[in-house]
DNA sequence: GTCTATACGCCGATAGAC
DNA sequence: GTCTATCGGCGTATAGAC
Protein backbone atom coordinates (compact mmCIF):
# COMPACT_ATOMS: atom_id res chain seq x y z
CA UNK A 1 0.00 0.00 0.00
CA UNK A 2 2.12 2.52 -1.71
CA UNK A 3 -0.37 5.24 -1.79
CA UNK A 4 -3.96 6.19 -0.29
CA UNK A 5 -4.49 8.32 -3.08
CA UNK A 6 -3.04 9.86 -6.49
CA UNK A 7 -2.21 13.53 -5.43
CA UNK A 8 0.00 12.02 -2.59
CA UNK A 9 3.60 13.00 -2.27
CA UNK A 10 6.76 11.92 -0.11
CA UNK A 11 5.99 14.36 3.06
CA UNK A 12 9.90 15.84 2.37
CA UNK A 13 10.21 15.77 -1.08
CA UNK A 14 10.03 18.46 -4.21
CA UNK A 15 6.84 18.41 -4.62
CA UNK A 16 5.36 18.53 -0.79
CA UNK A 17 3.45 21.64 0.62
CA UNK A 18 5.82 23.83 3.29
CA UNK A 19 2.90 23.09 5.08
CA UNK A 20 3.20 19.41 4.78
CA UNK A 21 7.04 20.05 5.10
CA UNK A 22 6.78 21.69 7.99
CA UNK A 23 4.54 19.28 9.74
CA UNK A 24 6.66 16.41 8.60
CA UNK A 25 9.78 17.78 10.32
CA UNK A 26 8.16 18.70 13.28
CA UNK A 27 6.28 15.37 13.48
CA UNK A 28 9.54 13.53 12.71
CA UNK A 29 11.45 15.29 15.76
CA UNK A 30 8.95 14.95 17.98
CA UNK A 31 8.60 11.38 17.48
CA UNK A 32 12.27 10.70 17.74
CA UNK A 33 12.25 12.54 21.31
CA UNK A 34 9.68 11.42 22.69
CA UNK A 35 8.39 8.35 21.25
CA UNK A 36 4.60 7.31 19.52
CA UNK A 37 2.34 8.02 22.62
CA UNK A 38 4.30 11.03 24.28
CA UNK A 39 3.99 13.34 21.15
CA UNK A 40 -0.01 14.69 20.21
CA UNK A 41 -0.92 15.62 17.00
CA UNK A 42 -1.70 18.74 19.37
CA UNK A 43 1.95 19.51 20.32
CA UNK A 44 3.31 18.38 16.36
CA UNK A 45 0.95 21.01 15.08
CA UNK A 46 1.69 23.60 17.50
CA UNK A 47 5.86 22.97 16.59
CA UNK A 48 5.02 23.26 13.12
CA UNK A 49 2.61 26.19 13.35
CA UNK A 50 -0.46 25.08 11.82
CA UNK A 51 -3.94 24.00 13.00
CA UNK A 52 -4.00 20.29 14.47
CA UNK A 53 -7.32 19.36 11.81
CA UNK A 54 -4.75 19.92 9.58
CA UNK A 55 -2.04 17.38 10.88
CA UNK A 56 -5.27 15.17 10.20
CA UNK A 57 -6.20 16.11 6.89
CA UNK A 58 -2.91 15.93 5.21
CA UNK A 59 -1.73 12.70 6.62
CA UNK A 60 -4.88 10.97 7.30
CA UNK A 61 -4.32 9.20 11.22
CA UNK A 62 -1.50 9.45 13.20
CA UNK A 63 -0.61 5.94 12.53
CA UNK A 64 -0.01 7.22 9.23
CA UNK A 65 1.54 10.10 10.25
CA UNK A 66 4.05 8.22 12.28
CA UNK A 67 4.96 5.52 9.30
CA UNK A 68 5.54 8.24 6.80
CA UNK A 69 8.39 9.95 8.87
CA UNK A 70 9.50 7.84 10.58
CA UNK A 71 11.81 5.11 9.16
CA UNK A 72 14.88 3.78 8.65
CA UNK A 73 14.68 3.07 4.57
CA UNK A 74 17.95 1.97 2.86
CA UNK A 75 20.34 2.63 6.05
CA UNK A 76 20.77 -1.02 6.13
CA UNK A 77 21.51 -1.91 2.73
CA UNK A 78 25.00 -0.46 2.34
CA UNK A 79 25.97 -2.75 4.76
CA UNK A 80 24.88 -5.76 3.53
CA UNK A 81 27.25 -5.59 0.70
CA UNK A 82 30.52 -6.54 2.28
CA UNK A 83 32.27 -9.67 3.05
CA UNK A 84 29.57 -12.37 4.55
CA UNK A 85 31.55 -13.47 7.34
CA UNK A 86 31.64 -10.22 9.55
CA UNK A 87 28.30 -8.75 8.20
CA UNK A 88 27.27 -9.35 11.62
CA UNK A 89 29.31 -6.81 13.39
CA UNK A 90 29.43 -4.65 10.63
CA UNK A 91 25.20 -4.26 11.15
CA UNK A 92 25.50 -3.64 15.12
CA UNK A 93 28.50 -1.57 15.05
CA UNK A 94 26.65 0.34 12.09
CA UNK A 95 23.65 0.96 14.42
CA UNK A 96 25.01 1.50 17.43
CA UNK A 97 28.00 4.25 16.33
CA UNK A 98 27.62 6.78 18.24
CA UNK A 99 26.78 9.42 15.28
CA UNK A 100 24.05 7.83 14.25
CA UNK A 101 21.56 8.97 16.99
CA UNK A 102 18.88 9.89 14.56
CA UNK A 103 18.97 6.26 13.06
CA UNK A 104 18.74 4.88 16.32
CA UNK A 105 16.05 7.16 17.61
CA UNK A 106 13.82 6.52 14.84
CA UNK A 107 14.45 2.32 15.58
CA UNK A 108 13.63 2.79 19.09
CA UNK A 109 10.62 4.72 18.39
CA UNK A 110 9.02 2.42 15.87
CA UNK A 111 10.10 -0.90 18.50
CA UNK A 112 8.63 0.57 21.15
CA UNK A 113 5.63 2.12 19.81
CA UNK A 114 4.82 -1.89 18.76
CA UNK A 115 1.85 -1.50 20.70
CA UNK A 116 -0.04 -0.30 17.66
CA UNK A 117 -0.58 -2.91 15.55
CA UNK A 118 -0.50 -0.74 11.90
CA UNK A 119 2.80 0.50 13.20
CA UNK A 120 4.16 -3.03 14.17
CA UNK A 121 2.76 -4.47 10.55
CA UNK A 122 4.39 -1.58 8.72
CA UNK A 123 7.40 -2.51 10.38
CA UNK A 124 7.90 -5.66 9.69
CA UNK A 125 7.25 -4.94 6.35
CA UNK A 126 9.88 -2.58 6.08
CA UNK A 127 12.38 -4.76 7.77
CA UNK A 128 11.49 -7.70 5.28
CA UNK A 129 11.87 -5.42 2.08
CA UNK A 130 15.18 -3.45 3.57
CA UNK A 131 16.81 -6.24 5.47
CA UNK A 132 15.59 -9.90 5.69
CA UNK A 133 14.93 -10.28 1.87
CA UNK A 134 18.45 -8.69 0.65
CA UNK A 135 20.22 -10.58 3.31
CA UNK A 136 18.62 -13.95 2.70
CA UNK A 137 19.41 -13.80 -0.61
CA UNK A 138 23.57 -13.70 0.50
CA UNK A 139 22.78 -16.57 2.33
CA UNK A 140 23.17 -20.40 1.66
CA UNK A 141 22.43 -23.61 3.65
CA UNK A 142 18.79 -24.37 5.43
CA UNK A 143 15.94 -21.93 6.37
CA UNK A 144 18.15 -18.63 5.25
CA UNK A 145 14.55 -17.02 5.33
CA UNK A 146 14.08 -18.03 8.75
CA UNK A 147 17.38 -17.26 9.90
CA UNK A 148 17.32 -13.97 8.20
CA UNK A 149 14.31 -12.39 10.03
CA UNK A 150 15.93 -14.34 13.29
CA UNK A 151 18.58 -11.53 12.45
CA UNK A 152 15.98 -8.51 12.45
CA UNK A 153 14.83 -10.26 15.75
CA UNK A 154 18.03 -9.69 17.37
CA UNK A 155 19.11 -5.98 16.10
CA UNK A 156 15.18 -5.17 17.22
CA UNK A 157 15.89 -6.43 20.93
CA UNK A 158 19.37 -4.50 20.88
CA UNK A 159 17.42 -1.64 20.23
CA UNK A 160 15.13 -2.61 22.84
CA UNK A 161 17.40 -3.11 25.48
CA UNK A 162 19.89 -0.59 24.55
CA UNK A 163 19.16 1.73 27.58
CA UNK A 164 20.05 -1.32 29.59
CA UNK A 165 23.38 -1.80 28.27
CA UNK A 166 24.81 1.39 27.83
CA UNK A 167 22.61 3.56 26.03
CA UNK A 168 23.69 6.72 24.41
CA UNK A 169 26.15 7.55 27.34
CA UNK A 170 28.00 4.84 26.50
CA UNK A 171 31.84 5.23 25.76
CA UNK A 172 32.74 4.51 22.04
CA UNK A 173 35.22 1.48 23.52
CA UNK A 174 31.71 -0.06 24.87
CA UNK A 175 29.75 0.28 21.95
CA UNK A 176 32.44 -1.43 19.87
CA UNK A 177 32.58 -4.44 22.41
CA UNK A 178 29.04 -4.48 22.24
CA UNK A 179 29.25 -4.53 18.51
CA UNK A 180 31.89 -7.22 19.06
CA UNK A 181 29.63 -9.73 21.21
CA UNK A 182 26.58 -8.96 19.58
CA UNK A 183 27.93 -9.26 16.34
CA UNK A 184 29.30 -12.36 16.70
CA UNK A 185 26.17 -13.75 18.13
CA UNK A 186 23.97 -12.35 14.83
CA UNK A 187 26.50 -13.91 12.81
CA UNK A 188 26.20 -17.63 13.96
CA UNK A 189 22.68 -17.04 12.26
CA UNK A 190 24.02 -15.73 9.23
CA UNK A 191 26.90 -18.34 8.77
CA UNK A 192 26.66 -20.88 11.02
CA UNK B 1 10.35 -0.30 44.67
CA UNK B 2 8.25 -2.81 46.16
CA UNK B 3 5.86 -1.11 48.34
CA UNK B 4 3.62 2.11 47.62
CA UNK B 5 2.10 1.73 51.18
CA UNK B 6 2.13 -0.68 53.96
CA UNK B 7 -1.08 -2.15 53.45
CA UNK B 8 -0.34 -3.31 50.00
CA UNK B 9 -0.97 -6.82 49.15
CA UNK B 10 -0.50 -8.92 45.72
CA UNK B 11 -3.52 -8.89 43.44
CA UNK B 12 -3.95 -12.43 43.79
CA UNK B 13 -2.68 -13.62 47.29
CA UNK B 14 -4.72 -14.71 50.30
CA UNK B 15 -5.10 -11.31 51.86
CA UNK B 16 -6.43 -9.49 48.48
CA UNK B 17 -10.28 -8.39 48.67
CA UNK B 18 -12.26 -10.49 46.26
CA UNK B 19 -13.14 -7.21 44.34
CA UNK B 20 -9.08 -6.63 44.22
CA UNK B 21 -8.92 -10.05 42.49
CA UNK B 22 -11.68 -9.46 40.31
CA UNK B 23 -9.88 -6.66 38.98
CA UNK B 24 -6.72 -8.59 39.04
CA UNK B 25 -8.09 -11.26 37.16
CA UNK B 26 -10.15 -9.35 34.68
CA UNK B 27 -7.10 -6.73 33.99
CA UNK B 28 -4.23 -9.83 32.90
CA UNK B 29 -6.90 -11.43 30.95
CA UNK B 30 -7.41 -8.36 29.00
CA UNK B 31 -3.81 -6.88 28.84
CA UNK B 32 -2.88 -9.98 27.46
CA UNK B 33 -5.70 -10.29 24.24
CA UNK B 34 -5.51 -6.92 23.47
CA UNK B 35 -2.15 -5.22 24.62
CA UNK B 36 -1.79 -2.28 27.16
CA UNK B 37 -3.21 0.57 24.81
CA UNK B 38 -6.31 -1.47 23.67
CA UNK B 39 -7.47 -2.19 26.69
CA UNK B 40 -8.81 0.35 28.94
CA UNK B 41 -9.69 1.10 32.21
CA UNK B 42 -13.33 1.13 31.74
CA UNK B 43 -13.26 -2.10 29.75
CA UNK B 44 -11.32 -4.04 32.84
CA UNK B 45 -13.83 -2.33 35.05
CA UNK B 46 -16.57 -3.57 33.20
CA UNK B 47 -15.12 -6.77 32.60
CA UNK B 48 -14.73 -7.03 36.67
CA UNK B 49 -17.88 -6.00 37.44
CA UNK B 50 -16.73 -2.86 39.60
CA UNK B 51 -16.57 1.02 39.15
CA UNK B 52 -13.21 2.34 37.00
CA UNK B 53 -12.68 4.77 39.79
CA UNK B 54 -12.42 1.31 41.84
CA UNK B 55 -9.67 0.71 39.58
CA UNK B 56 -7.77 3.62 40.19
CA UNK B 57 -8.47 3.25 43.81
CA UNK B 58 -7.08 0.11 44.29
CA UNK B 59 -4.05 0.48 41.80
CA UNK B 60 -2.96 3.69 41.83
CA UNK B 61 -3.03 4.32 37.88
CA UNK B 62 -2.57 2.22 34.34
CA UNK B 63 0.91 1.53 34.59
CA UNK B 64 0.63 0.07 38.40
CA UNK B 65 -2.44 -1.67 37.42
CA UNK B 66 -0.05 -3.44 34.65
CA UNK B 67 3.05 -3.69 36.39
CA UNK B 68 1.02 -5.70 39.06
CA UNK B 69 -0.75 -8.15 37.25
CA UNK B 70 1.41 -8.87 34.30
CA UNK B 71 5.44 -10.59 34.77
CA UNK B 72 6.84 -13.49 34.36
CA UNK B 73 8.16 -14.12 37.92
CA UNK B 74 10.06 -16.90 38.44
CA UNK B 75 9.57 -18.42 34.80
CA UNK B 76 12.90 -18.65 33.49
CA UNK B 77 14.88 -19.51 36.86
CA UNK B 78 14.40 -23.35 36.37
CA UNK B 79 15.79 -23.53 33.03
CA UNK B 80 19.13 -21.07 34.17
CA UNK B 81 20.02 -24.40 36.05
CA UNK B 82 20.54 -27.22 33.70
CA UNK B 83 24.20 -28.02 31.60
CA UNK B 84 25.47 -24.47 30.89
CA UNK B 85 26.52 -25.46 27.55
CA UNK B 86 22.88 -25.83 26.32
CA UNK B 87 20.95 -23.06 28.53
CA UNK B 88 20.53 -21.15 25.09
CA UNK B 89 18.75 -23.55 23.25
CA UNK B 90 16.73 -24.59 26.48
CA UNK B 91 15.36 -21.00 27.61
CA UNK B 92 14.10 -20.07 23.89
CA UNK B 93 12.72 -23.75 23.42
CA UNK B 94 10.60 -23.10 26.77
CA UNK B 95 9.92 -19.67 25.61
CA UNK B 96 8.65 -20.81 22.68
CA UNK B 97 6.78 -24.07 23.99
CA UNK B 98 3.36 -24.36 22.13
CA UNK B 99 1.60 -24.76 25.99
CA UNK B 100 3.21 -21.88 26.92
CA UNK B 101 0.66 -19.06 26.06
CA UNK B 102 0.43 -17.40 28.56
CA UNK B 103 3.90 -16.69 29.65
CA UNK B 104 4.37 -15.57 25.84
CA UNK B 105 1.36 -13.21 26.12
CA UNK B 106 2.30 -11.67 28.91
CA UNK B 107 5.90 -11.31 27.72
CA UNK B 108 4.91 -9.72 24.61
CA UNK B 109 2.35 -7.34 25.87
CA UNK B 110 5.14 -5.82 28.67
CA UNK B 111 7.60 -5.68 25.03
CA UNK B 112 4.98 -3.97 23.51
CA UNK B 113 4.31 -1.72 26.26
CA UNK B 114 7.62 -0.07 25.84
CA UNK B 115 6.18 3.24 24.40
CA UNK B 116 5.68 3.53 28.66
CA UNK B 117 8.86 4.41 30.35
CA UNK B 118 7.20 3.45 33.60
CA UNK B 119 6.29 -0.37 32.24
CA UNK B 120 9.69 -0.68 30.66
CA UNK B 121 11.59 0.60 33.23
CA UNK B 122 10.16 -2.32 35.50
CA UNK B 123 10.37 -4.50 33.02
CA UNK B 124 14.07 -4.64 33.04
CA UNK B 125 14.61 -4.13 36.39
CA UNK B 126 12.58 -7.82 36.56
CA UNK B 127 14.50 -8.81 33.55
CA UNK B 128 17.59 -8.42 35.49
CA UNK B 129 16.78 -9.45 38.94
CA UNK B 130 14.98 -12.82 37.47
CA UNK B 131 17.24 -13.63 34.38
CA UNK B 132 20.44 -11.39 33.58
CA UNK B 133 21.74 -11.29 37.45
CA UNK B 134 21.24 -15.08 37.82
CA UNK B 135 22.72 -16.45 34.29
CA UNK B 136 25.60 -13.72 34.65
CA UNK B 137 26.65 -15.44 37.86
CA UNK B 138 27.19 -18.90 36.17
CA UNK B 139 29.14 -17.33 33.32
CA UNK B 140 32.50 -16.83 33.23
CA UNK B 141 35.30 -14.62 31.07
CA UNK B 142 34.80 -11.21 30.61
CA UNK B 143 32.18 -9.21 30.52
CA UNK B 144 29.34 -11.68 32.39
CA UNK B 145 26.68 -9.27 33.44
CA UNK B 146 27.01 -7.27 29.88
CA UNK B 147 27.05 -10.76 28.29
CA UNK B 148 23.90 -11.55 30.19
CA UNK B 149 22.05 -8.42 29.29
CA UNK B 150 22.58 -8.97 25.30
CA UNK B 151 21.06 -12.52 26.04
CA UNK B 152 17.66 -10.90 27.21
CA UNK B 153 18.15 -8.69 24.32
CA UNK B 154 17.89 -11.29 21.89
CA UNK B 155 14.82 -13.12 24.09
CA UNK B 156 12.83 -9.31 24.03
CA UNK B 157 13.61 -8.96 20.06
CA UNK B 158 12.25 -12.76 19.53
CA UNK B 159 9.39 -11.84 21.56
CA UNK B 160 8.90 -8.72 19.53
CA UNK B 161 9.39 -10.85 16.12
CA UNK B 162 7.58 -13.72 16.84
CA UNK B 163 4.07 -13.19 14.51
CA UNK B 164 7.24 -12.78 11.83
CA UNK B 165 8.32 -16.21 11.99
CA UNK B 166 5.31 -18.06 12.93
CA UNK B 167 4.07 -17.03 15.85
CA UNK B 168 1.12 -18.97 17.48
CA UNK B 169 0.39 -20.89 14.27
CA UNK B 170 3.83 -22.26 14.20
CA UNK B 171 3.92 -26.01 14.28
CA UNK B 172 5.71 -27.79 16.63
CA UNK B 173 8.50 -28.71 14.68
CA UNK B 174 9.24 -24.88 13.32
CA UNK B 175 9.15 -23.75 17.44
CA UNK B 176 11.99 -26.44 17.56
CA UNK B 177 13.84 -25.26 14.50
CA UNK B 178 13.06 -22.05 15.62
CA UNK B 179 15.21 -23.29 18.99
CA UNK B 180 17.62 -24.85 17.89
CA UNK B 181 19.02 -21.75 15.50
CA UNK B 182 18.05 -18.65 17.75
CA UNK B 183 19.49 -21.04 20.96
CA UNK B 184 22.89 -21.44 19.30
CA UNK B 185 22.58 -17.85 18.53
CA UNK B 186 22.10 -17.57 22.13
CA UNK B 187 24.36 -19.74 23.30
CA UNK B 188 27.36 -17.63 21.18
CA UNK B 189 26.66 -15.04 24.28
CA UNK B 190 26.94 -17.29 27.09
CA UNK B 191 30.06 -19.81 26.21
CA UNK B 192 31.85 -17.76 23.16
C1' DG C 1 -13.14 1.08 54.60
C1' DT C 2 -15.73 0.10 50.02
C1' DC C 3 -17.82 1.68 46.62
C1' DT C 4 -20.64 5.09 43.39
C1' DA C 5 -21.43 9.22 40.87
C1' DT C 6 -19.70 12.84 38.65
C1' DA C 7 -16.48 15.73 36.56
C1' DC C 8 -11.91 17.51 34.71
C1' DG C 9 -8.62 17.93 31.11
C1' DC C 10 -6.53 15.63 27.75
C1' DC C 11 -6.60 12.84 23.37
C1' DG C 12 -7.49 11.58 18.11
C1' DA C 13 -10.73 12.52 14.80
C1' DT C 14 -14.77 14.72 12.12
C1' DA C 15 -18.11 18.15 9.93
C1' DG C 16 -18.83 22.17 8.07
C1' DA C 17 -18.20 27.25 7.72
C1' DC C 18 -15.01 30.68 5.71
C1' DG D 1 -7.13 25.03 1.90
C1' DT D 2 -7.58 26.46 6.39
C1' DC D 3 -9.79 27.15 10.86
C1' DT D 4 -13.74 26.66 14.40
C1' DA D 5 -16.50 23.85 16.89
C1' DT D 6 -17.37 19.68 18.57
C1' DC D 7 -17.54 14.61 19.22
C1' DG D 8 -16.81 10.34 21.99
C1' DG D 9 -13.30 8.18 24.66
C1' DC D 10 -9.49 8.11 27.58
C1' DG D 11 -6.89 8.18 32.37
C1' DT D 12 -7.57 10.21 36.57
C1' DA D 13 -9.32 12.81 40.85
C1' DT D 14 -12.58 13.68 44.40
C1' DA D 15 -16.86 14.18 47.16
C1' DG D 16 -19.80 11.69 49.51
C1' DA D 17 -23.12 7.54 50.03
C1' DC D 18 -23.31 2.97 52.18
Amino acid sequence: MEHASDDEQAPEAEGATPTQRAIALAARELFEAKGYGAASIREIAKAAGVDPALVIRHFGSKDELFARVIGFDEHFAPHLDGPLGTVGERLTAYLLDASHTQLRASFSAIVRAADHERVRVEFQDSLRRLLVEKLSARMSGDDTLLRAWLVSAQLVGLIHSWDAVGGESATPEARAQVARLYGAAIQKLITP
